[in-house]
DNA sequence: ATTTAAAATGACACTTCTGTCATTATAATA
DNA sequence: TATTATAATGACAGAAGTGTCATTTTAAAT
């Protein structure tokens, strides 16, 4: 019994991910949030009470479903290009990434401890990323005069280079040859 | 005769600078500015009317600074290398440049006049290293299979390639490496 | 049809940043 | 020392976001 939601987990989160990529996190904002949803402001308070909680959660539930794919990646035959393919598929994630600096972690107990698992997931990623590197070296694809943490940000780095003037699958062509073999002939 | 100033726009792009890097736009206000400066809130608006004009103002003056470096950077023996010596220099460009997409760019004329320069700095910045690139093939020390545009993006990625753990020089020496010869052995 | 539990809402008080302006302070000049 | 031009300041009104709560709406159960 009782009245039925409007509103769900999904969409709260589909809208919050396409406020911050439109407007930032300056522009992101419970007025703005409950415009896209079509209810009232308050009505989010009642699945969350502050919008760093929000966030975080979504935050959280990102990280979660990329840190699932490196896993499958890993496994692929070609790692690094398995690697760039994941990086063309979650390009925004990076834009998404950058307002964590701006969160204020301490609003409540909850948001803190998202906040935790966000560091610790991302920690995660790049371990994996790290791992995957160290397997290559191994299999001697991969060189070992660079100190293995400036490559793993070199490879996280290439999350960045724009594309999207050609098809995302040249972007991922193009990409992991510039990676793996750099701008030399 | 009058009054002597008791800020310039030195001091004022120095603490806009440091107050972005630290908070991010959305911490990026003139009652914190002021705080910095130790002055009080209104005085700022003797020097600029509004945020987005005292911001804008200031990216234009870290663009044209940098894209005039990238001048002397193409006079160089090696070029690449060059480049990416600057990107250690500028590494907290890029954080500043994140900015952008938030401004009101129709605050006023100046900001708009402002905005409009950026774009073109930004753009030129772009093409200078379109140029550098082209000038590597002639010389015939660049590949050619991949569109030089995506080349530009790759190159202007490694800006955000994390150091310091070890030495900035370290760093542009590895970065060196891995830009222009990828991951393989 | 009535009851009821849960969700949605609008109004209210609060906080923070913005932009202006009359007043005050100060350095140079007469 | 008195004058004057310019800079700095605090106070004010306004705009926008936050979080709460009493009231209203609605879907299901009786």
């Amino acid at each position: 019994m009782g009245r039925a939601r409007t509103i769900d987990k999904g969409r709260l989160f589909h809208e919050t991910e396409q406020l911050i990529l439109s407007s930032g996190y300056a522009g992101f904002h419970f007025k703005a949030l409950a415009g896209r949803l079509g209810v009232a402001r308050s009505t989010i308070y009642n699945y969350y009470s502050k919008k760093e909680e929000l966030l975080t959660d979504f935050m959280v539930h990102l990280l979660e479903q990329v840190v699932e794919k490196i896993d499958k990646v890993s496994r692929q035959d070609d790692a690094v290009e398995g690697l760039i393919r994941l990086w063309g598929q979650y390009a925004y994630m990076h834009q998404m990434m950058q307002v964590m600096p701006y969160i204020d972690k301490k609003a409540t107990k909850q948001v803190e401890k998202s906040a935790e698992k966000m560091a610790a997931l991302l920690a995660e990623m790049r371990g994996k990323v790290k791992v995957i590197l160290q397997q290559e070296q191994q299999a001697g694809r991969i060189r070992e005069d660079i100190h293995i943490d400036t490559m793993v940000g070199y490879v996280m780095a290439s999350v960045q280079i724009p594309v999207r003037q050609h098809s995302e699958e040249s972007w991922v062509e193009e990409v992991t040859l510039l990676v793996k073999g750099g701008l030399q002939k």
